[in-house]
DNA sequence: TTGGTTTATGCAATCGATTACACGCGGCCA
DNA sequence: TGGCCGCGTGTAATCGATTGCATAAACCAA
């Protein structure tokens, strides 16, 4: 029970164990660097004391600070947090500690992923947004002795950053061909927000599935959204205004297609009987949606928790100056009831019923 | 563009504004203690050096280093992450950091907390779990000259710690009240784990409501789970089993409720016609769940920023001595179409389907 | 003009831990 | 026996910023 008025340092200890601070600090970070003996009388020393290291002393030192910053663009959506999760497990198997930053962009935010990295609060940089600029952040790492920086989940193309990702284009692809397989001909694709490189490249699995098949890529069937149900809601009404509607469609992730079904329940259509649809992520609620959503599984226990490594060994072992890591995961189509053969050509039309 | 081969610290400045360093120190910290011209000087001397502050010195000296630390019992939950994203942006606008640590328990995480606070790594800490041991933290904290500590969402009780959280019994009264007011009489209960404070008050809150209108409280109906989807699932299965069921459940938790609903559905069973259900959160997809869920709608912003807030305040004001704080916000009902009157007495029965 | 107050700045100690260097000692080999 | 090695330990400098105290200059009131 050491009820301390003041700190207790390293002092403290050296003193009631009858060594320098030199000695206890080994015995600390160096044990076979000090006899069996004292290290046994620090040992009770620090018991007694009820000593603590202080960080800021030895970060001071040694100029590193034992953490790791993680810098997203949303932490409330599902699919960041359970990276962030296996992150900080991670991390923390190797006593590492985690800072998040939101990153809503403008210029405060970089100033601030700035004063984290080059003030010593934390030794590198996990970003999980392909949208930062390159070059701001080529100087923002490259100034002050290269700051370790792992991207995941997005790619920033050409930068020759560590990255840990994986292959979207193939996966929308493989997701667009279940579909195909079913016996779809017409296939929509709920699009994500326009600057992001993910939605792109899901874009461009779905668009290389489709001219494999032969199949026809109308305009009008790559139906715009946000990524977020709200915009996927809102993109049902669009689609139903279509005269020739698809039969299925991919959405580029799980949140649009479950506001987008959510929006389709309005007009009176089911899923799968009148449009089947595969998301993207399996988050959570996809197995337990009404229908079970068909969806692409990324591993994202996997992808945080390789990222993290990979950042925490460029971190302890900045020596790494060959090629850039690259590491590519590849999704996992997990087939629930969202998705069905096509109905037959005369399937009976739902009736129109008026959005609500 | 000033890529630094070393860091440039507070002398460089110095040296090149023709300042002392003291004086360069507190024209950053306290710029009214300098004269107009000397600060132009040291602030072209900043830019010119491209100089940031290394924490690490300040703390040390400081014995503060301007980082909370959010101690969460699982960063996936979208209840928590999105309070976390509260806290975050809170947090930043008062130019502190965040570090975010998972309570798994057992005695590697107290040693992580410990070591987190002791270590001068943070100067506080926001605990979003009521179920860690009391005494301990109350030694965690008190020791080494009293560490600041809010925590919010759940309860310690009688631990006199400074809290915020919501009114979980009133708003379950409140939710089971709205299936009373359907004219429901036979509610049931989905309750969360056992240990778990929250659960416990939604359980008397929902208990509270059937007394005061009378109503039949057979334990039966209270159907144990554990707050997460896959035991609302499995809580399906012993609903239907009972001889006589509720038409009604207030679920402890919107997680659970979908499980539920979802577990539901394999035997035929449709919301609302066959039961209502009432969740609890208003997670992101409660809205576009089918059918849409009534909620209780947690004001989880509003909680994470006015933890963040009230945990800053202490450590930037240690002298506050006085009662502890005590913020307790009401939560709003959501009512949307997964609660409805109840049915006429004769309703026709769901075909019994076997859960597949 | 004088004594006192304010303002702007510098000097140097300090925060707590790490680590380069040095030293003493025992053992080993030639 | 002398020289060398290596182990265990201590001494003291160091990391970068802050701050109590001192001082000089400027200002003001009498």
């Amino acid at each position: 029970m050491p009820i301390d008025k003041k700190t207790t340092t390293i002092q403290d200890v050296a003193r009631l164990a009858n060594v320098s601070t030199a000695t206890v600090s080994r015995a600390l970070s160096a044990p076979d660097r000090v006899s069996e003996t004292t290290r046994a009388r620090i040992a009770e020393a620090i018991r007694a004391t009820g000593y603590t290291l202080n960080q800021a002393g030895r970060s001071l030192r040694q100029r590193s600070a034992k953490t790791i910053l993680v810098a997203l663009p949303d932490i409330r959506n599902p699919f960041f947090s359970s990276i962030l999760d296996a992150i900080e497990r991670e991390a923390a198997g190797r006593g590492f500690g985690v800072l998040v930053l939101n990153l809503y962009f403008g210029h405060e935010t970089i100033r601030r992923l700035q004063d984290f990295l080059l003030s010593n609060r934390a030794d590198g940089l996990l970003l999980l947004d392909g949208s930062v600029d390159m070059h701001m952040l080529r100087n923002l790492t490259g100034a002050a002795g290269s700051i370790p920086l792992v991207v995941a989940c997005e790619e920033i193309p050409n930068s020759g950053f560590h990255t840990v990702l994986t292959d979207n284009v193939e996966a929308a692809d493989r997701a667009t061909q279940h579909l195909i397989d079913l016996g779809h001909r017409k296939i929509g694709h709920l699009v994500g927000p326009d600057h992001n490189i993910v939605s792109r490249e899901r874009l461009i699995g779905y668009s290389r599935a489709l001219a494999r098949a032969n199949l026809p890529a109308l305009p009008e069937w790559q139906l715009r959204g946000n990524f977020d149900m709200e915009s996927g809601f809102a993109t049902a009404a669009r689609f139903m205004a279509l005269s020739d509607r698809p039969t299925a469609v991919f959405a580029s992730n799980d949140e649009s297609a479950i506001g987008f079904l959510s929006g389709l329940r309005n007009y009176g259509m089911m899923c799968p009987r009148d449009v089947s649809i595969v998301g993207f992520d399996d988050l959570g609620v996809a197995p337990h949606y009404a229908p079970p959503l068909t969806t692409m599984r990324q591993p994202r226990e996997t992808l945080g928790r390789m990222a993290a490594e990979a950042l925490i060994d460029l971190v302890e072992e900045p020596l790494s100056l060959s090629a850039p890591i690259r590491i590519v995961l590849r999704s996992e189509l997990v087939v629930r009831e969202s998705t069905s053969r096509v109905a037959s050509i005369v399937s009976p039309q739902p009736e129109e019923i008026v959005a609500s």
